[in-house]
DNA sequence: GTAGATGCAAAGTATTTGCGACAAG
DNA sequence: CTTGTCGCAAATACTTTGCATCTAC
């Protein structure tokens, strides 16, 4: 449903144009990791008019409003999704790219004391496993 | 000591010039992280001929012989570090980009839990932490 | 001697931006 | 209305590469 996403933008005073519907739209209804390429060619198939500037700014709006999410996998491109109440992390197949979302409360806890122990107060953090398909 | 680099060059069998030679001794003598930018500054004052994209080429094969770690840190550029026995994960001060080592244990061993769950060996992982200095 | 390394400048990628036209609130 | 957005193409930032020359082994 991008109707989430668009509430969001109600509620952070963010202009609600039709290009950003479309790209909201896409975005929700995705559930993989698109990067920014890939989300074009799906919002252009729905709208070939937008350009692929108006989604960069869109994408980078979005994540400074805490829509959506950035992520700097290993090898290239940034990918994004959506950011939803339950965070996440992220188990990435090194052989396909395959990627799998996992929650660790334990890890998150761990990270939690690591920072204080340093004097800090975590405000992000960022947790990536590669790994390879067991062949049982 | 940029002795280590130079040895681990040798075992692998990477031919040392003397590009690659000041390289690793800038690298090793780094206690910091340098962006390639900050190293091709650092190379340039020992010997000034050296090309950026000599810089470019060397990093990425000392990354590819397991020399060097490459990180890509939010906001932008690359990051380099001599890669030692020890394995460690960074806390980043989000307010002056100051980046703390430090290892955890416990947190390995769960990731590894984790992959195993899913079905996946666990190959290399990347834990980030970005955190705001306690004002205690 | 020869395979591989270097320097230079040109070429790629991924992403951002200036600007006049246009649309949301 | 007025402020912010869009599309376009040009610009930027970072990194890679072709080629002729040079150097480590």
């Amino acid at each position: 449903m991008s109707l989430t996403i668009e509430k969001k933008c109600k509620a952070k005073g963010v202009k609600l144009t039709d290009q950003r519907k479309v790209i909201a739209k896409v975005m929700s209804e995705s559930t993989d990791h698109p990067n920014v390429d890939e989300l074009y060619n799906r919002v252009s198939k729905i709208d070939s008019k937008i350009s692929i500037a108006t989604v960069y700014r869109t994408v980078k709006l979005f994540e400074e409003s805490g829509i959506l999410a950035k992520h700097d996998f290993k090898g290239g491109k940034a990918r994004y999704e959506e950011l939803n109440e339950g965070h996440h992390d992220h188990l990435i197949d090194i052989k396909t790219g395959e990627i799998i979302e996992f929650v660790n409360e334990e890890i998150e806890e761990l990270q939690k004391k690591v920072a204080e122990k340093h004097g800090y107060d975590l405000v992000d953090h960022k947790l990536e496993l590669y790994g390879v398909k067991k062949k049982s």
